[in-house]
DNA sequence: AGACTATACATCGGCTCCGATATATAGAAG
DNA sequence: CTTCTATATATCGGAGCCGATGTATAGTCT
């Protein structure tokens, strides 16, 4: 996931280390910082990978900067991501949020639509999220309130979401059929 | 946040390791299997820090079930976990769902309310998922729907979730009040 | 009869993540 | 003048998670 979005942002602009983490921090989850430790052994894999190449900047305030720019190897490999995004990605939030985020880049509406199907398919399977041996429990099956806020969020969130794919796929199909 | 879960669901009954897997899958993220490497050794953990005993029920017909109980200091550290919930626990969209599933443990409404109105704080402070410079970017300033739908997507979330804080701490005070 | 699936527990290697720590500079606050 | 904060990169140890693999039994499918 952090290495999507370290991808992701790279895609649109070269950026330096300290910048990437202030917007990865933004991305994931509304501000939470990741670690120093995360963030510059991840950029190290991507560079070994030869995803990404690093000038260093002279003339700035602090240590000098690394500016990062994608490889032509790297942005085929952001798009072969989101082009597969499947299992966690498609099923954890933060991991798909990672994905929507990005999902600009791969330019095909055809990929587009597949991986926003692949997303449908998971929110249409029933699920709930307790069970009392086989039979879901609903929100109105709890007396407690943290409970009921839980399936009331979700729902919601789900709801949202749903009528986002649905208007969303069918733009992006007649999209793909007048080209 | 697997830790939290198994001590939740543990704190309702004793359940043997494959039952809890199930319940745990469907809590996270509907139906995302954890792996058997990542309980059994969690298992082990909470084992070895005296949160939780095990008794091997004979005649199943499998690998014999190890029944697990929680121990008075395994029900203490749970109450304590949800007690101090703080950091990631209240800013991550899973951890903090593991934590609204089990926060009707945590018996005074004083401080039910005080973890809550620590995610109300923090859903409360603004923040964006993009930025350009120091600058957020709305929904409306992208032109692509990907992006589009992210916002309105966690914009529909946050305001169910705020809608449910609202009444849930009024009800909860006032019902401190009234004891 | 043989293959597959579900149940049930366990271990191991590899990878990633985090927190702590280190280094260094520039500007603001006291 | 010193301290604090922000900027900026880097490494290291510890811990947790995952996928793969192993063992074992009972029922179902072919």
């Amino acid at each position: 996931m952090l290495e999507l979005a370290i991808l992701g942002f790279l895609y649109e602009q070269p950026l330096h280390g300290y910048e990437l983490k202030r917007r990865v921090a933004h991305l994931t989850g509304h501000v939470r910082p990741i670690a120093d430790g995360t963030l510059y052994p991840a950029i190290k894999r991507l560079e070994k990978a030869g995803l990404l190449s690093r000038q260093t900047e002279p003339g700035t305030r602090a240590a000098p900067r690394h500016v990062l720019t994608l490889t032509d190897v790297g942005r085929e490999d952001l798009r072969r991501r989101l082009r597969e995004a499947d299992g966690v990605e498609i099923s954890d939030e933060n991991h798909w949020f990672t994905v929507l985020a990005f999902l600009r880049h791969l330019e095909d509406p055809d990929q587009q639509a597949a991986v926003l199907r692949r997303r449908l398919a998971f929110l249409q399977e029933p699920s709930s999220f307790f069970y009392e041996g086989e039979r879901p429990l609903g929100a109105e099956e709890f007396d407690d309130p943290f409970r009921q806020g839980l399936l009331a969020i979700a729902r919601a969130t789900s709801r949202t979401e749903l009528h986002w794919l649905d208007t969303t796929l069918k733009a992006l199909t007649s999209e793909a059929g007048t080209n």
